[in-house]
DNA sequence: AATTATATTTGGAATTATTCTAATTATAGC
DNA sequence: GCTATAATTAGAATAATTCCAAATATAATT
């Protein structure tokens, strides 16, 4: 696996931004998530790490998509009863999760759409952060 | 603690509805939702329940909780490496969860704004249901 | 009101996801 | 290359939740 220059590039200077080290195992880890976007657990993310760097640790996987998330390099994406879920999609979008086959869609959200979610929470109020789920039937999973 | 006879109606009619039976255990667990609607954690619900029922156990107030969300008469409410909460507001509202203060806020929705995020769906998509979680900072704590 | 079938509760064990810990190893700056 | 410090590692610990099998309660029937 390869991770291309310009997200070397981001990677890099986002770690340095925190002050943090530049490691093959984050590398591997930002790589494999934006070769194949599906939204995986950390355990599966582990499973794939595993494949070109057999030694990797769980607990290395779960440092290092905790700071790949915190130098905002990828979001946390939460179901109700799951566990977490990672992504490296950084456009503002929410996500569909399809109970039936599993699978979670990004989707994309406007920003005049976000201007009026924030619009609708009380005086003195300022969110930092909106969390959007779907959860129903997929189109290959219509009921 | 009381349950208020429209509540009691409520829950028995649910029950009714579903094939389960009506216990003192699912009786007082939903009172005492209703009664502080702060959102509690299932721990907070067993600590409290006990207060008045100090037999019940942690385990049926999982099953209790498992049972009001399954029947409809309570929400379940998840954010971030969370545990779940419970809610009792029934009306279409999202939560703002003040990282600072702790405090969770119902926000209410628009059937207009909730028809306009379902409109953003890609074709063949259609969601049983949208989790709307804000998180920031509310009034009190404004930084 | 007793009997019975079945649902629910209970306490504890098991599981799942995640975090912590202390020793080893790797990185960046000199 | 050396040194200071950050990151990785394996395994233990924790937190939240679910599972299990025995005891109890409920609702329907006699």
């Amino acid at each position: 696996m390869r991770l291309e220059p310009q997200y070397k590039e981001l990677l890099n200077s986002a770690l340095e931004r925190s002050g943090q080290r530049a490691t093959k195992q984050r590398e591997h880890i930002y790589a494999l998530l934006l070769q194949k976007r599906n939204h995986p657990t950390a355990e599966e993310v582990y499973v794939r790490a595993k494949e070109d760097m057999p030694s990797i640790s769980l607990a290395t996987v779960y440092n290092c998509l905790e700071t790949l998330a915190e130098t905002k390099l990828i979001r946390q994406v939460n179901f109700e009863r799951e566990p977490t879920r990672y992504c490296p999609n950084l456009t503002k979008h929410a996500h569909f999760y399809c109970r039936e086959s599993g699978e979670i869609v990004d989707v994309d959200l406007s920003d005049e759409l976000l201007d009026e979610l924030m619009k609708v929470l009380p005086a003195g109020f300022t969110a930092k952060h909106i969390e959007i789920s779907y959860d129903g039937a997929c189109n290959d999973c219509h009921d």
